[in-house]
Parts: structure tokens; C-alpha cells; sequence
RNA sequence: GGAGGGAUGGGUGAGUGGUUAAAACCGCCAGACUGUAAAUCUGGUCGCUUAGCGUACACAGGUUCGAAUCCUGUUCCCUCCA
């Protein structure tokens, strides 16, 4: 399939990461010997990361299944810059502490997928606001400044596009570029990392510290990019309705996360099975050759394998028999989202309307409303039609209520 | 420093004194059809204790019976000139 050598790149190349890679030949020579070390930038805007991620973790993931040592890198300096790549508007600036606590909460979501440690293949995680923050002007002149041509910089796409347009390019928004270009050199310098990879996006500044650790140190650096993702509709991948689909299991059940994955398009079973699950091409190429409903049981597949990875077999085979039951005996299952509300509040009657808002099917009363008004609203499976319905503890069935939004999103109410 | 333009609901973007909780498009939710798919069609899309009420067109005041629309100040953004 790919004439690579090394099983990192040929990995990458057969499962259809790949889009570009700075010098094939000497990557693959370098990813083939001894312990190829690589890294990943990662924004420390939120306290998780979402699916739209997941495809860079897997590349890390894949590096040290291959023996290589994948390091982390947290965007805790650029952070404080905000990342202008995607500018339109400026980001509120965050504080040192929300960065911090974001890091945390974002370091559990590699757990999974990357062991951490002190081994030589094991994965670490660096915050750039290290070197960043104590870095000088004159110090960034002289070190950086001098190996970076205005000449070139402007000439880069996104550079190019916008003073085409004739749409403003901030100096910091130039300095980007000169502080990711640093990021790898400090890298390759503090733990001999000679491979950046990242999305399509990223694929000038990856270029930019490749040049700059072969001027500044004379040492031969790589850059491997990756398509960027999009649903076959053209989508961003791992938006919904309630906004992003979160990786960690605080922000989005287990079950969610596998119904994410079980409800993707027919076009995109095979390109997800390759991307974002480790099974075998052969048996992904007989998945994605099922054709009409047949396509379901590769799509579970998806869900199975996707969701055994981030939270576990048991949590996978948990939803898979929570879909079971909800969707083709219209049971109620244990591993559903739950929500706790005050045996209290259901004593005195609860308006279904606020139990929907209380489990975070619907965001408002108002929108719950709107629910049943349409005839989606469904407790204990039975359609509710009246807004001003309530529930009370006679509703409650083998210790909770089930309450449905439309056919697809379920979740039970407990009381405590 | 000077001159001008702008800030509208998740996004793009109409609206220039009352009929505007605010067009249209996108997104999103639901219904129908299906396979928990796509496409298509239909309905919905600020909140609430919903025949009503409360908030809302950058922020704070003002004019008016009545303001997203007019006036004043403030903040932020942009364009051109220096």
C-alpha cells in the first residue's frame, strides 16, 4: 500500500492519516531507527478535549505503539497569546490558574491512549509556557528572529490571504509562527525531538521550526501533517446539538459518546474505522463493504472499538447493551446518562418539563416544552402531550424515570 | 494625532421611531420517510410559574406616549491619512 518502511509512518500512510511529510525518505529512516521522538501542540483553552482531537492523539498513540516516545505539548504559553490561526475574534485571555486547571482536566483525557511515564518510550507532557514565558525580546531576536526572512513569511498562505484581502495581520499574529517554530526547537534541544505532527493547518509552522532547528542548530528536524477531518457532509467533526462531543466521561457519558459514534454517516464507517480504531485494515475493508442496514454493524463496530479505547471495553459493552435495550426492546437501561433530582421535588410533582432541563436533554424549560409540544417527549416511554404535565414518585420504575427526546437521546432521573 | 465606518439572536446578515422577540440564509432540535444513516419534505429554534409576564439589538444615560432605530458619553473593532 505505501512504501514506507517504518511501521509508524506505514501505519499512518495505510490508514489514511497522512497528507504531507516533510522529507519521506529521511522520516522514515529516522521513525525506522532506535526511538523516534515526536510531538503534538495541543490549545489549553478548555478543561477537556473533544472528538475533534481525537485524531491527534491517535497519531501520538500510533508513534509509540511504533516505539516512538510522543511528547504532549501544552499550549500553556500561547494560550496566554491566544491562537490568532482561527482569529475572527479575539479569545478572552485566560489566567495562569484556569490554564493550569485546564491542563489537568485535559491530561486525563490522554490517559487512555498514551502511557505516561519515565520510560524511554514513554509519553510525556511539556508545557511551552516553560520556556515561553522566560524567554527575552532580545534573546528572541537574536536566537529566532535572525533565521526568519520576512520575504518567506509573507509569502505563506494564510500570510498571503489576508493582506490580499487587505485584512489586518497583527504583529502577534506574525509572531505565531516564530513562537511555535521555538517551541520545536526547544524541544529538540531538551528532548532530542526531531518529528512535529499536526493537522493540515499547522503545516507552516511546522515547517518553520523545521528550519529553523536546521539553522539554529544545524540538525535535521520533520514535520508530518494529517488531513484535516470533516464529516462527509462536510461538517466539523464532533459538534452536536449540545455542542462539542467531550472525551472526558464528566462532561459526556459513556453512552453518549458511543451513540456518537454509532450515528455517524454510512460515508464515513470506513474512514473512521480506519482513524480512529486499531482494527485490523482487512477486517475494516470487509466492514466497509456491508452495504444498505447491513452498514449498522460495522457502524457498532465503530462505536464498540472507539468507545473501548477512551473508556474502557466494559463501558463499551455497557452502551452497546444500553443501545440494545433502549432501541430495539424500548427498555430502559442502567447505563443511560442519569440525572439525581430530590425525591422531594417529585413528591410535590415535577413538571416533565424541568426533569428534561434537570437531566440535560434539553437546555430549558422552555425547550423541553417545545418537546412535547412536537409529541417527541416520552416518559417511561409513554409520548407526554400535555406542557404541564408532572411527574411524582408513582413514576418511577425500578428506581428511576426514563425520559426520551425524540428516538435517539435517552437518559434517567433518579431520585435521591 | 486627524478623517471616516462599524458593534443586532449560535454564525452570516436585514432592519433606520410604533404592525419587531426582530427578515433571510446557515447551523441546530423535532416530526415524516428510513437503517439509531444520508438526501428530501414539514414544524420548531431567548427565558419563565406561557391565553400572560420578563428580559434582549456593545455599555451607561437622555429625547419621546413609544427607541435596535434619534441624541450624549463610554468601551471595543475596522478603513484611510500622519
Amino acid at each position: 500500500m505505501s512504501d514506507y518502511k517504518s511501521e509508524f509512518l506505514k501505519t499512518l500512510s495505510d490508514r489514511g492519516f497522512v497528507k504531507q511529510v516533510t522529507h519521506p525518505a529521511e522520516v522514515d529512516a529516522y521513525c525506522a531507527s532506535g526511538v523516534p521522538v515526536g510531538y503534538i501542540g495541543f490549545d489549553a483553552t478548555a478543561d477537556s478535549l473533544h472528538v475533534g482531537s481525537l485524531l491527534q492523539i491517535m497519531l501520538l498513540r500510533h508513534l509509540q505503539k511504533a516505539g516512538g516516545k510522543p511528547i504532549v505539548l501544552m499550549g500553556g504559553g500561547t494560550t496566554k497569546v491566544g491562537d490568532p490561526t482561527d482569529k475572527e475574534k479575539s479569545r478572552p485571555l485566560l489566567t495562569d490558574e484556569q490554564i493550569n486547571a485546564n491542563m489537568e482536566g485535559i491530561k486525563k483525557a490522554f490517559q487512555p491512549f498514551l502511557k505516561f511515564g519515565d520510560g524511554p518510550t514513554d509519553a510525556i507532557m511539556v508545557n511551552n509556557d516553560d520556556w515561553l514565558s522566560k524567554l527575552g525580546y532580545i534573546e528572541l531576536l537574536r536566537e529566532v528572529g535572525v533565521h526568519f526572512t520576512i520575504n518567506t513569511m509573507v509569502k505563506q498562505d494564510t500570510v498571503a490571504r489576508r493582506l490580499a484581502a487587505e485584512q489586518p495581520y497583527t504583529f502577534l499574529e506574525f509572531n505565531y509562527l516564530l513562537m511555535q517554530s521555538y517551541d520545536f526547537l526547544e524541544l529538540f534541544r531538551r528532548h532530542n525531538c526531531r518529528m512535529q505532527i499536526g493537522g493540515s493547518d499547522q503545516w507552516g509552522n511546522i515547517v518553520g521550526g523545521v528550519n529553523l532547528i536546521h539553522k539554529a542548530e544545524g540538525g535535521d528536524a520533520f514535520g508530518v501533517t494529517a488531513h484535516l477531518i470533516t464529516t462527509a457532509s462536510g461538517g466539523k467533526m464532533g459538534k452536536t446539538a449540545d455542542g462539542a462531543v467531550w472525551l472526558n466521561a464528566d462532561r459526556r457519558s459513556p453512552f453518549e459518546y458511543w451513540q456518537f459514534w454509532r450515528n455517524v454517516e454510512d460515508a464515513d464507517v470506513g474512514r473512521f474505522l480506519r482513524l480512529f480504531t486499531e482494527l485490523p485494515l482487512d477486517e475494516i475493508a470487509k466492514l466497509e463493504a456491508l452495504e444498505g442496514a447491513e452498514i449498522n454493524t460495522a457502524k457498532v463496530r465503530l462505536a464498540n472499538e472507539a468507545t473501548a479505547l477512551l473508556h474502557g471495553e466494559k463501558a463499551a459493552n455497557e452502551s452497546e447493551a444500553a443501545a440494545q435495550a433502549v432501541f430495539t426492546q424500548g427498555a430502559t437501561a442502567a447505563a443511560l446518562p442519569t440525572a439525581e433530582v430530590p425525591t422531594a421535588d417529585l413528591e410535590a410533582g415535577m413538571l416533565v418539563a424541568a426533569a428534561f432541563a434537570a437531566t440535560g436533554l434539553t437546555e430549558s424549560n422552555g425547550e423541553a416544552r417545545r418537546l412535547i409540544k412536537q409529541g417527541a417527549a416520552k416518559v417511561n416511554d409513554e409520548k407526554v402531550t400535555d406542557q404541564a404535565a408532572t411527574l411524582s414518585t408513582a413514576d418511577v420504575v425500578d428506581g428511576s424515570i426514563k425520559l426520551s427526546a425524540g428516538k435517539k437521546r435517552h437518559a434517567l432521573l433518579k431520585p435521591a
